[in-house]
DNA sequence: TAGCAACCTTGATCTACATCAAACTGGAAC
DNA sequence: GTTCCAGTTTGATGTAGATCAAGGTTGCTA
């Protein structure tokens, strides 16, 4: 629910769970690539592609409709893979990943890397786990689309982002750093810059302040998340307090 | 793109090009239930949960939303399957599913299934396509809650209705058998059922008409097909031509 | 075939979000 | 510092879709 249309940065990742012989061997096909902001790390299409793990940074994965406009499908960061089950079984990129912040890219090969049975059956186990989380993530991200209004959406960001940042955010207060520009926030939410701008003045009477673009401050993390599972919501016409 | 927000009914299923020692071992942890229309297949979290293929009719994937809001995930027809690495892996049911109409579906127990390395490796890779294709369909349909209108949305999941009917559908004039009722298309395509009837209306100057409820006739797949492609729109205030 | 209930459509109105234009901010380069 | 520029906010207005209420259809049952 409280994803936030985002996947989750992870200390830990898809390879940490394998056996060291294994990892040796995917270590040998990989290659990391550094990626400065806005580059195109691959396009959708692209193939036969590669496993992909975030070592460092924020990428976008996205979408250009027939009408040029972008949609972003999500964001993901440290220790979140993409393209995962396409490299295994030698499909294609599911869709065109950009850098969004600099950052840090194993690519790593599968082709062949699995002639043993063992290998394949671990290596698979671990894929499909990434694969069934994606999988959830964007159900939620789906479901939020369906029925939650833009400030509904942009509070489940927000919390989603600050219970990252455990070490300081359990309840009460908070301070998030927001990881990229409110233009792609609203990418990630689904709506226009304008209309984000003026979903935060909506959580405003609830504590939701901004002293700088890059840095919301929550008042009472327990009394947003209430917000978003009550169903009471702020005043229509509601500004800042 | 043009999946409608709803994947496509196959005349095979995950099965199909397994071997048939191991098809054999899945017969026999294979339970066929049948199920009337409105009855629950399965609720999110149950589990361990089982990999379910429909063989005949249709079902939805919903989550209520903490307001109580039914937000329809996507429908599934004959051939299709869900829960596929959940069930290999031991996890839980990843949304609720409802009979749209009758059905009958397999409940196919992979616990235990394989403890053969080479039983993982067959099974393991025909569940990665099946999940990677539903993670293509989900793609597609945020893209196009991001990114298209209702009536745009609606032409998406009549022109992927017609294409399934390849049978009398390939260019031309066609007629669409609405495979469920109207209110659950609305839901498919996230609007409400009065927007869909307006919707329909937009689409009319476009010769899209309907003789009853359950029944579409599309005068021109070609033309229907460019309105998606090329940027151009329908009058904004369109009514019947 | 009459009656009923569920489904669907239509009209009037309201609201959320988009759009367009203008002003504002804040960080980077000079 | 000053300048510049992209990012952001604000205001005015437009439009898509939601909502509410009423009226049609359709198909089932008797």
């Amino acid at each position: 629910m409280l994803d936030g249309g985002m996947v989750r940065a992870t200390s830990t990742d898809l390879l940490d769970h394998l056996p060291e012989k294994l990892r040796a061997k995917l270590r040998r096909n990989t290659r990391v690539v550094s990626y400065a902001p806005g580059s195109t790390i691959c396009l959708q299409g692209d193939g036969p592609t590669t496993l992909k793990i975030v070592q460092e940074g924020w990428v976008k994965l996205y979408r250009i409709s027939p009408e040029g406009e972008e949609a972003v499908i999500t964001t993901l960061s440290a220790g979140s893979s993409f393209d995962e089950v396409a490299a295994l079984l030698g499909g294609n990129c599911g869709a065109t990943v950009d850098a969004v912040t600099a950052c840090r890219v194993q690519h790593i090969d599968l082709r062949g890397v699995c002639d043993c049975d063992d290998c394949y059956r671990v290596l698979s186990t671990a894929i499909m786990a990434a694969a069934a989380s994606h999988m959830h993530a964007m159900i939620n991200h789906v479901e939020q689309l369906k029925t939650s209004s833009s400030w509904e959406r942009l509070a489940d960001f927000l919390l989603c982002l600050a219970s990252e940042n455990e070490a300081d955010c359990d309840t009460g207060n908070c301070c998030v750093d927001l990881p990229f520009e409110r233009k792609l926030i609203a990418g990630v939410l689904g709506i226009k810059p304008e209309s984000l701008s003026r979903a935060f003045n909506r959580l405003k009477p609830y504590g939701v302040t901004s002293p700088s673009h890059r840095i919301v401050h929550i008042d009472d993390l327990d009394r947003l998340r209430d917000l978003r599972n009550d169903g009471d919501f702020p005043e229509t016409t509601g500004k800042a307090a």
